[in-house]
DNA sequence: GGGAAAAGGTCATAAG
DNA sequence: CTTATGACCTTTTCCC
């Protein structure tokens, strides 16, 4: 029998806490820590409210008992107008008003003159009896009455295995459900309490899991008589203390449940082990303590614990990776135990995670920050000589422009706009559409000759243009208002060349802004939409039929997969099984090793780009743990984007620091080096290619990039590696010294396999692979000819032009036609340039059809490949061109299903407590109101 | 099958 | 206008 509905009086606070043992308290001043505060829903009201609404004539002939003018409702506990309503939120948002008296307190505050006065306002406001109820602070519970183990309010019952109130009961659920990934602003040591409970998410739902709630946990149905019967005090004293209220009284002492929640020196014995309880002694509910969930047989860690499914889809490990490897790896000697691993546990837990882990038997040590996010900054006495950095961000352009259309709000590009992924960015802000008045031919043109120096320093290996070339920051924030750096002329380019400081805050702020949507809306919303900022911390992301280069923080990517991507994946030493990360701990090292294996494209290369440029020269490789907000906060300030010039000290004001490659034929193959300003020459930059890609092949020991978060099975298993090593032991390259090595694939082979609880074969991960080792030197040796011919030719030019003329950093030229035309990668155009360059080399080019660079180079060198036919066949590969694309040429299926997702796919407006910014250094924090109506 | 308890659903509401 | 919240309500689940 449905009950009849109630009505609300809106603002109606009356009543509030009424028949609880709920201690009034008043508010506190200035507010408490943390300004930012969700809206609480009814979580203000606690009884049921009456209704006591007036009728809806009542309502719309009041006035507002601020300014007379018509009121809108009740809010705030007065009937009050919108403006007023709105008045008072601004006033009260962050603790007390900052409105100073600057009158005589008379003033007029009716509707025509109640923006005079703040002050007479806000005085109304108050006079009226405009207030915020809040909850209290604190609880204290009657007799048989639990508090919430979360916020500490009132519990009504066991929720999810553990006594919480009915909000964080639901708040839990809702997060598990709709795969949150919350984001902490301050440093996740929130302090949870009735009242701010709605502060910081992301702490809320680390505490929901840290006091032990799970899908695990829940008990459905009655519970046995037999659980209350058969125990003894003994056996109760880790149990949920409010079970014993069945059977006893409320004068049970402290469990060790209670007593670790309580910071109470418990009456029993700590140090039971789970183990040694008789298997009689039967415990069907799920004993929920911090961190730990025991269980008479099986007693599980924390690691296990927080490694279980929902964890990990609720992207509770996401934010603040917390281990590093699986228990069953741990078992292995060879190798890291990680019974003692160093784990991150939310700030205040660490106590309590330490003695449970010894109650078990674990001798592992907790930490509440990632003890290795701090490493940098320990090696900050070089911060003393700094310079700025080069910093070379990269955006992918159709990526930032799905960027800027989900934060504008605005419509997707319309069907038939020209070009639409380079386009739009320079289309107009509101409507997408091309505004007739501009060229966008000669706007590109303008664009790529701006930059047309700097661009072919940007030529990969393999001849391509570098996708930075393409990089622009996008105009971004909503309606169209752009970064403060941005010009609003034309699009500014982040390609190869120095950004300042503010660019790059820019840039963050661009790209953080979609970031943002990613964390709050969920993996699932944007995988529909193929975007992803990547974060080498974040599986928010993840779709088998979607993959993002992991980068350091700011890679915006779309990289579908295509068959012949899993078919390469399964020839590589990738993983067989895509999906396999799932299984992976999320936020884990291994997890994002893999995810490197699964950083395929969709022509088959691997990209390891987002390893090759920004991190060799940033002041550290912190960017590869950034694993909160925080961090990256912190990383800014330590760092403020310069580099110790102790460590490059003279870095080409252009080139950077670093030269990369991207072997194309392998995961876990990558080489760079570092040129000094007088080396960076064209000649010297191939040379240097040619030589990385010869050492990428021959090296017997590839390199894989670890992060920090391996940093102790590195150091467990390479003694010689210092645990401190920072970031990528790739940096040996950049920054050489005897204490840091390359990693042995095979090692981190050795740890996918028993991670996967599969037999190792033999570690030769290229059994499968569809070419042999000479192939590969033959072709990119012939690469390495190919780039040298260019250089020759440049050099050719070069000397037919007036030396005054030459450019002092750069010779070639983009030939003019590929900047012509979509993204500079027309099949066609593209062709027609290789063409020339083979045929230049007396290279036998492809016949027909179209191609790809990658499997161009694949090939070339296989002798028994004569035509692009049967290369095609070999690679099995299908490139659709579709009429239906704009300009009628779609690069390939995926690209027209990205084109029809983009259109049906509106942004959403996103609000919440993880809207950005954070502040950053030196720059203002962005005005939220900074809008253009 | 009844009872008990928690999961799960609904929707008014605060807040922006 | 949107969103998150949470008090209340309904359904599910399990024990007796």
């Amino acid at each position: 029998m449905p009950t009849a509905k109630t009505t609300v009086l809106k603002g109606d606070f009356t009543g509030s806490y009424e028949g609880s043992s709920y201690e009034q308290h008043p508010p506190t001043q200035g507010g408490e820590e943390g300004s930012h505060r969700m809206g609480s829903g009814p979580g203000h009201n606690v009884t049921r409210r009456q209704n006591l609404a007036p009728p809806d004539n009542v309502l719309n002939s009041a006035a507002c008992a601020v300014c007379g003018d018509r009121a809108s409702g009740n809010f705030f506990g007065a009937t009050v107008c919108l403006p007023c309503k709105s008045f008072f939120i601004r006033c009260t948002k962050d603790g007390e008003p900052a409105v100073q008296k600057q009158c005589n307190g008379c003033c007029d505050v009716s509707k025509e003159l109640r923006n005079r006065c703040q002050f007479c306002r806000f005085q109304r406001c108050l006079l009226i009896g405009m207030t915020r109820k809040e909850k209290p602070m604190v609880v204290h519970a009657a007799e048989g009455q639990e508090l919430c183990r979360v916020c500490g309010d009132l519990a009504n019952g066991v929720h999810f295995g553990i006594f919480t109130c009915e909000g964080c009961k639901k708040f839990f659920r809702r997060g598990l459900k709709e795969h949150k990934s919350y984001v902490c602003r301050g440093a996740h040591d929130c302090q949870l309490n009735p009242r701010n409970r709605n502060n910081c998410r992301a702490c809320r739902f680390w505490k929901c899991a840290a006091v032990g709630m799970s899908r695990d946990a829940i008990k459905m149905g009655r519970p046995r008589k037999t659980f209350f019967q058969s125990k003894t005090d003994e056996d109760q004293a880790g149990l949920p203390p409010s079970y014993f209220h069945h059977k006893q009284s409320n004068t049970t002492p402290p469990t060790q449940l209670t007593a670790l929640l309580d910071n109470k020196t418990p009456q029993r014995s700590l140090n039971r082990s789970p183990h040694r309880r008789s298997p009689t002694d039967e415990v069907r509910y799920p004993v929920c303590v911090p961190h730990l969930q025991l269980h008479p047989e099986k007693p599980i860690s924390f690691y296990q614990w927080a490694t279980r499914s929902e964890s990990c889809s609720a992207g509770l490990l996401g934010s603040e990776p917390p281990c590093v490897a699986s228990e069953d790896v741990g078992r292995s000697q060879s190798l890291p135990n990680v019974q003692t691993m160093p784990m991150i546990v939310p700030l205040g837990s660490v106590q309590s995670a330490s003695h449970f882990s010894a109650q078990i038997g674990e001798n592992r040590t907790f930490t509440s920050s990632n003890p290795y996010s701090s490493l940098f900054r320990s090696s900050a006495p070089a911060v003393t000589q700094l310079q700025p950095l080069p910093v070379s961000l990269r955006l992918n352009t159709d990526a930032s422009t799905h960027s800027v259309k989900k934060y504008k709000g605005s419509k997707p590009p319309a069907p038939d706009a020209p070009d639409h992924f380079v386009s739009t960015r320079l289309c107009d802000q509101t409507s997408w559409a091309p505004p007739a008045s501009r060229d966008f031919h000669a706007e590109r043109l303008s664009l790529m000759s701006s930059v047309n120096d700097r661009v072919v320093r940007g030529r990969d290996i393999d001849g391509a243009l570098d996708l930075s070339v393409r990089t622009n920051v996008a105009p971004s924030r909503k309606n169209g208002v752009c970064p403060p750096s941005y010009n609003g002329e034309s699009p500014r380019v982040y390609s190869m060349q120095p950004c300042s400081q503010e660019d790059v805050v820019s840039l963050l702020r661009a790209t953080t802004t979609t970031e943002r949507v990613v964390s709050e809306q969920g993996a699932f919303d944007d995988v529909e939409r193929g975007i992803k900022i990547s974060r080498m911390d974040s599986d928010s992301v993840h779709d088998e039929n979607t993959r993002s280069s992991g980068g350091p923080g700011w890679t915006v990517s779309h990289r579908p997969i295509t068959e012949a991507t899993r078919q390469f994946v399964a020839h590589s030493d990738g993983p067989e099984d895509l999906s396999a990360t799932d299984k992976l701990p999320q936020g884990s090292a291994l997890r994002q090793n893999y995810r490197l294996c699964e950083n395929v494209s969709e022509t088959g290369n691997v990209s390891l780009s987002s390893l090759s440029s920004m991190h060799i020269n940033s002041p550290c490789q912190s960017y590869y743990q950034w694993t909160s907000t925080k961090d990256k906060k912190d990383l800014f300030e330590a760092s403020s984007w310069k580099v110790p010039t102790t460590l490059v000290p003279s870095l080409h004001p252009e080139m950077s620091a670093s030269i990369s490659l991207n072997s194309g034929l392998g995961i876990n193959r990558a080489s760079s080096e570092t040129l000094r300003t007088e080396e960076c020459t064209e000649i010297n930059y191939f040379d240097s290619m040619r030589k990385l890609s010869r050492d990428v092949l021959m090296s017997e020991h590839k390199t894989i990039t670890l992060n920090n978060q391996n940093a102790q099975y590195t150091s467990e298993h390479f003694p010689s590696i210092p645990q401190h090593c920072p970031g990528s032991l790739r940096q040996e390259k950049v920054i050489p010294s005897d204490n840091c090595h390359s990693i042995p694939s095979e090692h981190s082979q050795q740890l996918r396999y028993q991670l996967r609880g599969e037999k190792q074969s033999t570690i030769t991960p290229r059994n499968n692979a569809p070419f042999v080792k000479e192939d590969e030197i033959r072709a990119l040796n012939d690469i390495a000819d190919i780039m040298h011919a260019v250089i020759e030719t440049s050099e050719r030019q070069k000397t037919t032009l007036n030396p005054q003329e030459t450019p002092t950093h750069s010779t070639i030229q983009i030939p003019e036609e590929l900047t012509q035309t979509k993204l500079g990668f027309n099949l066609v155009k593209l062709r027609e340039y290789w063409d020339k360059t083979l045929k230049l080399l007396n290279v036998p080019a492809p016949v027909d059809g179209d191609f790809e660079i990658p499997d161009i180079f694949r090939f070339i060198a296989k002798e028994d490949v004569t035509s692009y036919e049967e290369i095609k066949k070999i690679t099995s590969k299908k490139l659709d061109v579709d009429s239906n694309r704009p300009d009628g040429l779609w690069l390939c299926r995926e690209e027209e299903q990205n084109w029809k997702c983009l259109q049906t796919h509106m942004p959403r407006n996103v609000r919440g407590e993880n809207r950005f910014p954070f502040a950053l250094p030196g720059v203002a924090p962005i005005d939220r109101d900074m809008t253009v109506d």
